[in-house]
RNA sequence: GUGCCUGUAGCUCAGCUGGAUAGAGCGUCAGCCUCCGGAGCUGAAGGCCGGGCGUUCGAAUCGCCCCAGGCACACCA
């Protein structure tokens, strides 16, 4: 419902209300912002409310009863927008509008063109988005694409309420982990100079790409690291590593088209001393304590199970400090909220996070934490890949890129491949079915989508050839549609707005993806029925453009949002 | 063992703050182009919404208890 209209409409039915109570037709109750649900059948109206349905635990009487004196105090010849009310079901009101409200529409999302669906809900907020932050170990998987789907179209989302939203990426290039990596990729160069009897350190890196990166230095620079000692030469390996495998991810993000405003690095984090402090904040607010040769934080204080170490017996931070210290800089940069997209193999450090954010004093909704499912990938072959960064067995983004590219044209893989992590709740582990997405990527509901946007650019451009110009159409003109599969395309684009909105505010893209696909749906309906430039009704053809233009600008406003481009021709 | 996620049509999944006959794609079956793009449309078949109890006028949706699958539970990140 677009905003307009829906304010108007809650007026009325408040007014309605009010003198319901006044008029002792009603028990006096407090009325809660008014709800409105769009209707599924046009036997339903245009939009209906179920006010009466949660009305009736207080007022303490029948649903039907209230909604019935409801409508009895709504006089309809106070405004030309409502043409009847009707009281159904268990007790709603459906409300039917006057033709002028098709106008509405479409005069609306015409003059708003691009920013049509937008809004200043968020009132300039800064939230920041961080998503993906993989470890600097090796190539972008398919799991991370998933969250830099979503993190990705979130931002969009956010920017279209009205947020100041920013896309962060932390990068792991300090800790334990990056000396793995080091150790790893030493033991593959000197295997590929003929040492044997070598193997991966515990908690190393199996992959293959590491054979690859060793075998790069080996043709660069051959065999003179072997003069250092094995801990420098760890050191120089792990400063390589990150530096070409965080160029790679670079480089597949980019191809993904998610681009971050900011790459945040845990080793500056660390070399600025801000973990330092925050130990020291810890220890004045006695969250501390020794043990057992480590330094704990109480955790438990905060309803968890145990407490953590947060410095190792060795001296070491654990990965608490620097995290801590990573959302107090957050804070101190001025965001007014926070938001982790985390991957599935986070999901204790959830709490954690929470928890020590709470120990800083950020605030309970300052820091908002979701977790991204995992994927699983459906091979060619059928077989089932599980992701797993850990045991070095990982499909990786590109390949599913370069795969989706090969089997259908180039300029769709991306949108395939985003359009399929976006499908799906943010909660649901997702089988991303190769073998279908590939064999059958000609049925597949993303080029449904696009599709029907590429149909309504052809009928603009069939337009131009027949030399019809579009013209400025009139409340009278807009009259003209009657036919429901129109009326049901109206009401659908009347709901963009409270999608996109809802999408943001609740963090799941995939709602605007279902939106997209069912507006898609009703518009090759709509388009299989009627004929749009209509040779014998000159009225006709200029307010079914209209719709089709309303149609296209909503498509590819949506479309961009997800990241996915909306093309002309396909 | 503890925590998180999931369980809806043969398969993959939607189902918004509880609301009207539970929806879609794929698959199966049957149809639609002298006409703006058939990558389309129409129809049929297919469901004790994992199970039970509870809250409610009303539960796929909320609460509790089970069952099943996945993941996470380090002085790793």
């Amino acid at each position: 419902m677009i905003r307009e209209v829906r304010n108007r409409i809650k007026e009325i039915l408040q007014n309605a209300i009010d003198t319901a109570v006044q008029s002792g037709d009603l028990p006096h109750v407090n009325t809660p912002d008014i709800p409105f649900s769009p209707t599924k059948a046009p036997e339903h109206g245009d939009i209906a409310s179920p006010i009466a349905l949660s009305l009736a635990k207080t007022a303490k009487t029948s649903p039907r009863k209230i909604a019935e004196s409801i409508t009895r105090h709504i006089h309809l010849e106070e405004s030309s927008l409502i043409r009847k009310v009707e009281v159904a079901g268990p007790g709603f009101i459906n409300i039917y509008l006057s033709k002028i409200w098709v106008y509405n529409v479409l005069k609306t999302i015409k003059e708003a063109g691009a920013n049509f669906g937008h809004s200043n809900h968020g009132a300039g907020l800064r939230v920041q988005v961080e998503f993906v932050s993989a470890n600097p170990t090796g190539p972008i998987n398919i799991v991370s694409g998933r969250a830099a789907a979503v993190g990705d179209a979130l931002v969009n989302l956010l920017h279209a309420v009205g947020y100041e939203a920013v896309r962060e990426y932390y990068v792991n290039d300090a800790g334990g982990q990056v000396d793995n990596l080091g150790a790893s990729i030493d033991v593959r160069y000197r295997e590929l100079l003929g040492q044997g009897g070598l193997k991966i350190p515990d908690g190393g890196y199996h992959g293959t790409y590491l054979i690859d990166l060793a075998q790069s230095i080996v043709d660069e620079d051959g065999d003179k690291f072997l003069r250092f000692d094995d801990t420098d030469r760890g050191t120089i390996f792990r400063d390589l590593g990150i530096e070409r495998l965080l160029g790679t991810q670079k480089a597949t993000l980019e191809r993904f088209g998610v681009h971050f405003d900011t790459w945040s690095s845990e080793k500056a984090l660390r070399v600025s001393g801000k973990p330092d402090e925050i130990i020291e904040v810890f220890r004045q607010r006695g969250y501390l304590y020794e043990a057992d040769g480590a330094t704990w934080f109480r955790m438990t204080d905060f309803g968890d199970t145990k407490d953590c170490v947060v410095i190792k017996s060795d001296g070491e931070y654990t990965y608490f400090v620097p995290d801590a210290a990573y959302h107090r800089d957050k804070f101190e940069r001025g965001f007014d909220k926070a938001i982790d997209l985390l991957g599935p193999d986070h999901q204790g450090h959830v709490e954690h996070l929470k928890h020590l954010v709470e120990a800083l004093g950020l605030g309970d909704d300052w820091l908002e934490v979701w977790i991204i499912q995992q994927v699983n990938l459906i091979d060619s072959e059928g077989n089932r890949i599980e992701m797993s960064k850990r045991s070095g067995q990982f499909y990786t983004l590109d390949a599913l890129i370069d795969e989706l590219a090969e089997a259908v044209d180039d300029r769709f893989a991306v949108d395939v491949a985003r359009y399929f992590f976006l499908m799906r709740s943010n909660t649901s582990h997702l089988d991303f079915d190769l073998q279908l997405a590939v064999t059958q990527a000609n049925e597949n509901p993303v080029f449904y989508v696009q599709y029907a946007h590429a149909r309504c650019c052809s009928i603009f451009r069939e337009m131009e050839s027949q030399g019809i110009v579009q013209t400025e159409i009139g409340e009278a003109q807009s009259e003209l549609i009657s036919d429901p599969e129109s009326l049901q395309l109206i009401r659908h684009l009347a709901e963009y707005p409270e999608v996109v909105l809802n999408s943001a505010e609740k963090r799941e893209p995939h709602r605007l993806t279902h939106y997209l696909y069912e507006l898609a749906g009703l518009f090759h309906g709509f388009y299989n029925e009627h004929r749009v430039l209509d040779p014998s009704n000159a009225n006709l053809t200029q307010v079914r453009l209209m719709l089709v233009g309303g149609v296209q600008t909503v498509l590819r406003n949506g479309l961009s949002l997800l990241g996915i481009s909306a093309p002309e021709s396909m």
